[in-house]
DNA sequence: AGTTTCTGCACCATCGATTGTGCAAGCGCA
DNA sequence: TGCGCTTGCACAATCGATGGTGCAGAAACT
């Protein structure tokens, strides 16, 4: 009790205070006493000591010896964005209910990375791994089928495990068709007008990009197939390919739609140190939200991908995985401008 | 090699397939098999053979041996805001390059959650614990104390540990006037026009204020002392604020100073619904930058804090400790509005 | 040849908890 | 009294890696 640095008490310590063999005290202190017969009052006197001398499970020994750690692990491409960040918050909400400790780590999109990443949670013997917008989930499906570790694939899927990602064709179809109807009937969109920015070769870019134009051609007649700027997942890129577009055509569309809010950072790299005026015509839709996004000095409508609905949807799946590797699409929600939804904080309890 | 869910290979498989003692294999695989006088041709037969097999440590049997884990653990608030998230980035960066594993988790800013998840990782032997904006740093510290465990407070300081904190005073002193000299002088700002939303009594709440307080004293000559509406680290109580100020005085104030950028969220959800002229002739400052918050349609100055700075203070701080703990402050920066500056994701290659 | 010094590695206890198995004491019952 | 059943627990192997120690054979030296 009293020394300074003290180490921590084991079961055998409490094995020789009590007086009962290791195996007596590690079955009460994990619970599965009563299944082991052992004496009621034997497991108070143990509980008792263990809450004396501060026990606590060692559990690294633990998960050798059972060969699963207690670890949920979530891999995300990064931390510093509102999408990933609230799908880590919901996630470690999730995962505290159900008394398993979540691990959140970031891969950087990069498939060397992840799969390094994986490779390093499992030889933690992590027991499950939610996959979030890997680059090659593939190849982190081959890496986790290797050591039988339950995964599953979220926001972009992969072939040969279950994906929960969000319906990008319906979003996309729905945030084009609500940018085309912000502008009025006296003075409508052209289909020259309009144009995306963002967006790799990814699934979600893809259906994201053929929603888009499917949307265009549907509602404004055309689609002059130059209507997409693919500048990645990258704020950098992003800036260059508006300046690019700026240089080019000697002003900025009067509607854009950006793939990610990653991308909108480039907008804004591209807007800072220019007149607030340029920009006060435009309209964006946004594939993504972000509240103080919501609120720029022009029309930004977004899209909310439903990340509860996503992980709940992910649990109950790697839970109890159907046979074939599917796809389950999650409906997002449009979101008007100036909306400053409640999310994951909100559930915390408020103190002022 | 070919059975469908293979157990993972083991230093003792590889003893086997090697024709060497498993302590060999133990010692040619984690690199100290030199100092061990191991022929270099015996140790590239076990390479090989490691490589071929696809064998990993079992991290959990090699911690549990160390009693050390490699894995270092980053306690955050919350996830789900810019000022933590990037925090997370910049940290994850940092462990990465020294051949550890980050852990990032979130205790809700509650003492109790805070203790339990220290607890929680230190049972899995973590090796140092980097705890961010706790509401109880030194209820965690007495935690990581009683395991022996090297921890470090960022953000908000303790009074038992070494801490690496953003300097507020002088942060909020800029901010303040920064604020005021967002007034022209044909126009001046008076002392009862300017507020301060958010905060509550926590050290970083308290010198804000301070220097709030200070600063309004010293550029307006009066401060009348109702200047500040406390409303905690949650958008939905500041957003009850801004109500209750907006019926009892009619209007909103021409400037604010706001806390934090959760508190932010409160003027959003404030802002959302009501028309937005309501807005346009009022001035902010933030204490937090968020990239899209610098782009608001009225003035918004927000302070940056240094956070690439601050983790890597905290680094060094917790390899060799000083003696006596002492608070470290970190100067932040003042960022005009509108804005996009770098963070810690361009340091990602880019990939289009 | 005999002794010392290296080389190169094997042996074994250990980290802390889990779990299958075994067994003595106590009890009921004929 | 003797048999079998139940109760209550102890024993010991095990998870996979680590690292101190010891020892045989080769090399170097007298």
């Amino acid at each position: 009790m009293d020394q300074q640095v003290k180490k921590k008490a084991t079961i055998y310590d409490l094995s020789v205070l009590s007086g009962s063999s290791p195996s007596t005290v590690s079955a009460v202190l994990n619970g599965t006493w009563r299944k082991r017969r052992i004496k009621e009052s034997t497991a108070q006197t143990i509980i008792g000591l263990a809450e004396l001398h501060q026990y606590t499970t060692n559990l690294q020994a633990r998960g050798l010896r059972r060969s699963r750690s207690g670890l949920v692990g979530l891999m995300l491409p990064v931390h510093d964005n509102r999408y990933f960040s609230s799908m880590a918050q919901t996630f470690e909400g999730h995962v505290r209910s159900r008394g398993q400790c979540p691990v959140v780590v970031s891969a950087s999109r990069d498939p060397e990375e992840e799969r390094r990443t994986a490779e390093t949670l499992i030889s933690y013997s992590i027991d499950q791994l939610f996959i979030v917008g890997a680059t090659d989930p593939d190849g982190v499906h081959e890496v986790c089928e290797a050591a039988g570790l339950r995964h599953i694939n979220i926001d972009l899927p992969g072939a040969k495990a279950h994906s929960v990602i969000s319906d990008n064709y319906a979003g996309a179809r729905m945030l084009t068709e609500a940018i085309i109807r912000q502008f009025g009937n006296d003075d409508p969109l052209r289909p020259d007008e309009l144009f995306l920015f963002g967006g790799r070769n990814d699934h979600a870019s893809r259906e994201r990009i053929s929603a888009f134009h499917a949307t265009k051609k549907a509602l404004l007649g055309a689609d002059p197939d130059d209507g997409v700027q693919s500048s990645g997942y990258s704020p950098d890129i992003t800036l260059r390919a508006f300046e690019a577009f700026y240089q080019r055509e000697g002003k900025l569309p009067r509607a854009l739609f950006i793939n990610s809010s990653i991308n909108m950072e480039g907008l804004l790299r591209f807007m800072a140190g220019r007149p607030a005026e340029m920009f006060s015509e435009l309209v964006v839709g946004c594939y993504d939200y972000d509240p103080f996004g919501s609120f720029l000095p022009f029309p930004v409508i977004m899209v909310r991908q439903n990340v509860e609905a996503m992980i709940t949807k992910a649990f109950e799946l790697i839970d109890e995985p159907p046979r074939a590797p599917q796809i389950f699409l999650i409906a997002p929600e449009l979101i008007q401008p100036r909306s400053a939804l409640k999310g994951p904080l909100d559930t915390l309890k408020d103190v002022a």
